[in-house]
DNA sequence: TTAACTCACGAAAACGGTTTCGTGTTGACA
DNA sequence: TGTCAACACGAAACCGTTTTCGTGAGTTAA
């Protein structure tokens, strides 16, 4: 790389002293017109730039936001972090993308090189190995070290930090609801192992809408996919049961479902009605449309990004933890479609 | 934020110089046995971590790579970013993601924040709009600073660097030709605008196509996508015309072009074949699931960070600037299937 | 004439590390 | 006893910037 032009520079080469240059660039009262016009003249024309590595050393501030994901190529996701950039630029700060691709070692990792003072907060979706582990450590660590950091979707109750969630209870109760109101009483749910608190959690609300139908939930119509084996056969088990509903946990799992469903000569949604979670393309452009519940991803970045800068910038605020909880719309579409 | 443990803590606490911590900590042989360990016990107690900044500034570099990629929304992004932290990760090195989201303005600004110090060099996707526009001067500024940097997917020849591409004439030619071979001889393009360059050498292929088989090109039958306005409309009108095949340069425009074709009572593959481009969740869950050509964005990222690396580790290197082409493979499905 | 004040600028410390180059103390050896 | 090397450590410079606190020259007023 070519030499960058620094203060220094400037200052050799115009003789006067460093303190000179960095008043005048900021035009400073100090400094005599003459001097500074000389001084931004020469930092224009060698197209001066101020080493941002320095200014951060100096102001103990990175104006960077470090995001720890799961994953990135899935629709949620890819929109959360849409509306975290988005959140963060408002207000002049830049996001630093990790990913721990699921894994708990790397998501130790990365959690120990950002907190090393490269960011000034953090914003995490705990990675599912870690939510089956239950080992927190690293997140305890962070909040004794007084880092500010959000977690946000799949978080854990027992670390105290800000947190963004989507009111998952409800939007599972809402969904459920929806297929009962539509006249549908064997509903298959097909969720994740329960480790996964967002899975257990949309489970409760299914729960709740079956029980307040005075509906029994059925234990046989209810699968917990494994992501590390095949996920048709797993799905297709409970299509051997008599069912007429199909509640997915997210929008691969529902697209397969309807497939399934097809493959078996039942008709969507005459035969079975089928919602979705996630508001992705595929529920989208699958045919049919699948109904979904939309959960806002872009909203929950911004608020994430929100909640951590408020906690950046007023170090003195009280330490209470914030939760915010966004609510989340059902989105119908054909595979719901009341006949 | 809790003040953070620094070597100047730790040398005070216990009555050294800063160098010797230094040295302790890296365990040079400078430094007695004794001293090292009681130096290395306090700042394991005490959970030193060096000051990421401070190293930074002194051995200039940064270790971050600075990504600028148009949206992140989008399956061929996201797929792309995640073999760019793949690779970085490898080299150990991190990522900083921005977007421009197509607009000139914020490309320029977002660039010129990664090339003040605070990344070590930049991938980007060009903006559509700076593609519109043709107006490169901020990538020339990087050229002649000298900043490593690395173009991808969409590329401005002009631009003196490093690029990785899909071989877009030859994924179109391939796509083309497999729908001819099909037995398809009115086969409708929709495509971008032509100042996409992506757009424009897919298309290139398509007509190579055409000529190889003889075939007349008919502007009546090709759609140039405004993306402000709607879709539907603008796709519909190809199939006012007697067509049998439908070449899409991504899988949006495909899957719509599905969806209308059903709409009209024509069924696919019988009587219209349909290929994408970009092979997302989308052409494989919809029904039929949509023949594409895969782009394999994972190696395109890898292939562009790696390139990066290569050119900020051997400052030394010769400067004739490198392309990597990717080869595109056809993924056959159900939208194309010969009956 | 001198004290006080303004103006325009510079010296130096600070941010948190690394690294080069001393330097005082040992011990060995002639 | 004098010399020299090895050892263990410290002083200081450096990365690029900001900011506080001088300070010398010139001006003003008593």
């Amino acid at each position: 790389m070519k030499q960058k032009i620094t203060i220094k520079t400037i200052a050799k080469e115009l003789g006067v002293s460093t303190s000179t240059v960095s008043k005048a660039l900021k035009d400073s009262h100090e400094i005599s017109k003459d001097t500074k016009e000389k001084i931004q003249a020469y930092a224009n024309l060698y197209n001066y730039k101020p080493n941002h590595l320095a200014l951060q050393l100096r102001n103990q501030k990175t104006k960077v936001i470090g995001v720890i994901l799961p994953k990135i190529v899935h629709h949620f996701f890819s929109t959360v972090i849409s509306g975290i950039e988005h959140g963060a630029n408002k207000k002049g700060y830049n996001i630093m993308v990790c990913f721990s691709n699921e894994s708990y070692k790397k998501e130790v990792e990365t959690l120990k090189v950002l907190s090393n003072g490269s960011v000034d907060g953090i914003i995490v979706s705990v990675a599912g190995e870690t939510l089956e582990n239950k080992d927190f450590n690293h997140f305890k660590g962070l909040v004794s070290e007084e880092i500010p950091f959000v977690l946000f979707d799949r978080v854990v109750d027992e670390i105290l930090c800000d947190k963004v969630v989507v009111d998952d209870v409800g939007a599972g109760y809402k969904a459920t609801k929806h297929l009962l109101e539509n006249g549908r009483k064997n509903i298959a749910l097909i969720t994740t192992p329960n480790h996964v608190n967002v899975g257990a959690l949309r489970r409760q609300g299914y729960e709740k809408a079956l029980i307040e139908h005075y509906i029994k939930t059925d234990r046989d119509i209810i699968v917990e996919i494994d992501e590390k084996k095949p996920l048709k056969p797993q799905i297709e088990k409970v299509f051997e049961k008599e069912i007429d509903g199909v509640f997915a946990v997210n929008e691969i799992y529902a697209a397969n479902a309807m497939r399934i469903a097809k493959e078996r000569g039942n008709t969507v949604p005459k035969d079975i009605s089928i919602i979705g979670f996630t508001d992705g393309l595929i529920s989208e452009y699958s045919s049919p449309s699948i109904t979904t519940i939309a959960q806002h991803g872009f909203t929950m970045g911004q608020q994430a990004v929100d909640l951590l800068i408020k906690r950046i910038e007023n170090d003195t605020a009280d330490f209470k933890p914030k939760k915010i909880v966004i609510s989340s719309d059902l989105k119908l579409r054909e595979s719901t479609k009341r006949l």
